[in-house]
DNA sequence: GGGCGGCATCGTCCTTCGTCGGTGGTCCCG
DNA sequence: CGGGACCACCGACGAAGGACGATGCCGCCC
């Protein structure tokens, strides 16, 4: 994250030429940003990023050989030979929820769409340089409904209701058991017999309604006590 | 959703009558957009809500009496007298990561920091409008950094990678076993006699070294098969 | 074709789990 | 004080789970 002075050094990598050369226009024009090299596939980042060092790589997703999603896991999980990796922006056309995911996951600090206007490319490359990220507005939407997940905000919530029902005793075991511990292991942490462990489980099965000491473990998995 | 034409109207919540001033000369200044109320806490949203329908309410978090978070909670859930009720954007000076949650679970879309330059929150309030989302960068940084999760990442990857030395059959019982069903359910599922959902039980608590059935059922959960 | 390895299927046998009943302890209420 | 409700604890026993071995089926490779 040492960023020095200077203008912020942007790798292109598309595969079309044309996309290419309207980026390199669009941000050589702009403020605090110099393009200092292009890639046509997603094979030729490595040896490029080696080669030019760049603070920034403005990454495609579709490309013949090597698509930018795996590019950018490659490129941010390789042992950095020399300083951090760069930052990567992906920019692509479509906003599909994985892929977006994915390209998060993998280490990108930034995912545009190529609606984006201009100025608001070059914009997002000098955020990312400085360590913040950027994402189109509805990009940003899809992330939000990802986090927001009310399904497992409520499967929790529920879970988290459940269990008030239970005994200090019968919560231990519950989450022992949400280790995946058998009754003697439990037995033995938490200092009773075998006997005891089974009467609070079947308590806890009754109290919950429950079947079996596995959907014990994934209730109180959903809570979040483990 | 259903945004008609003309300006934005905004309703702005905040306890600073001079933050207020200042808000509302930047945002009448600006093109699309109108401030139509003000609020000096969250206790007077709703009523203010009711009365002036603004599309995009401007929340402050820290208030003295009920708080921004608390107020869009409310405000997003409840019964929605009349069209949907109008989205959220947080403004405050904090970047606290269960603040930001809280505020997205709440469904709030958008999230800025207060120092976002005026043109910004201007554009986000007609982003917001017309359902998209906008996030301040550093705000984004941490959004990202929640969903990528690598802990979780990879326990999940590991978990994926450990479920592929299963046959196919192993791994249908492994996720009815993730469902919580005792050995007779998922031989009535999956068609086998309960000898056989067992053999099927072992040979998998072999292959991955797990000691029972419910470390299998978290094992699934964790691959997200469930 | 014979032999070999992997898979799905099942029955047998021992281990673990879960139910049932019971003890002692605390607290509270009439 | 006597009873009732709740809790933690334990033993015994039938039911489910899990280990092991066996069978039949496929595809593969000398």
């Amino acid at each position: 994250m040492a960023r020095v002075s200077g203008p912020v050094k942007v790798l292109l990598v598309d595969d079309d030429a044309l996309v290419r050369s309207a980026l390199k226009m669009m941000l050589d024009g702009a403020e605090g940003v110099r393009v200092v090299g292009e890639v046509d596939d997603g094979d030729g980042v490595p040896r490029a990023v080696d080669d030019l060092r760049p603070d920034v790589v403005l990454m495609d997703i579709r490309m013949p050989r090597v698509d930018g999603l795996t590019a950018t896991e490659r490129l941010r999980s390789r042992p950095a030979p020399g300083g951090d990796p760069p930052q990567v922006v992906v920019l692509t056309t479509l906003n599909a929820d994985d892929q977006v995911l994915r390209a998060l996951r993998a280490g990108a600090a930034g995912f545009l769409l190529k609606d984006t206007p201009p100025a608001d490319i070059a914009r997002a490359v000098r955020l990312v340089a400085t360590g913040e990220a950027m994402l189109s507005p509805a990009v940003t939407r899809r992330l939000i409904d990802h986090v927001a997940d009310p399904a497992r905000d409520d499967r929790r919530g529920r879970a988290e209701e459940r269990l008030t029902e239970l005994t200090d005793r019968e919560r231990e075991v519950a989450v022992a058991l949400g280790r995946g511990g058998s009754n003697a292991e439990i037995g033995a942490e938490l200092h009773m017999s075998v006997a005891t462990v089974k009467a609070h489980v079947s308590s806890v099965l009754q109290k919950l309604d429950l079947n079996n000491r596995v959907q014990i473990a994934l209730l109180a998995h959903d809570a979040g006590l483990v």
